[in-house]
DNA sequence: TGCCGGATCCTG
DNA sequence: AGGATCCGGCAA
């Protein structure tokens, strides 16, 4: 197995199951975004599922285009887009090819390598760097992954219904948000 | 080709 | 409550 710093990277197949197990199993773990003195470390505190194409909150529900091609392809690669022209959102792409899943990284919390607001989409972005460069790109490889830290301890899971998605009928009502209820860089209460 | 609205965030 | 800022998706 891959490894960064020693630690294992997550293999593709954490990432080819179903997409709200994937959702909880991310918090807590880490987000490695660049290598050597370059490498900015974040701890990944609230997140959204996105179910695939009947989930009518999701952006594959509109079917494949040319923006939603990597949310269609293979688990394990990052999803990037913009939005209101300004901000980038990170996503990861979950389930076997085909299936249009992913789940959304909405808060994050420092850990080493950079600073900055992390408390929401679009400001975890900025502060980490990534923008449409990084969509598409595996997430398997050292240069931008997930790892599960040495010390991973207990978390308390909160889960609420999506934010910013009123427009999606019974879909918004859904939990399908998560996030670890200790964290203080939660990006809404 | 044009228009509308958005998985956001900041300011007043 | 409203603006920034621009692209994607759909109607025409």
């Amino acid at each position: 197995m891959r490894t960064v710093s020693g630690v294992d990277i997550l293999p593709r197949s954490f990432y080819d199951r179903d997409t709200r197990q994937v959702a909880l199993d991310l918090l807590g773990l880490h987000l490695v975004v660049g290598e050597g003195g370059e490498q900015k470390i974040a701890r990944i505190v609230e997140v959204e599922a996105y179910l695939g194409s009947q989930d009518l909150a999701c952006h594959t529900s509109r079917g494949m285009t040319r923006r939603t091609q990597v949310m269609f392809g293979p688990p394990g690669h990052a999803y990037v887009y913009l939005i209101y022209g300004m901000y980038h959102c990170l996503n990861v792409v979950t389930e076997p090819e085909g299936k249009g899943c992913a789940v959304l990284i909405r808060a994050v919390e420092i850990v080493s390598g950079f600073t900055g607001k992390t408390s929401g989409p679009g400001l975890l972005c900025r502060a980490l760097g990534i923008g449409m460069s990084h969509n598409g790109v595996d997430l398997t490889q050292p240069k931008f992954c997930l790892v599960r830290p040495a010390t991973a301890g207990a978390i308390r899971v909160v889960r609420r219904p999506r934010i910013g998605v009123d427009y999606a009928g019974h879909w918004a009502k859904r939990l399908l948000r998560f996030y670890i209820k200790e964290s203080p860089c939660i990006s809404r209460r």
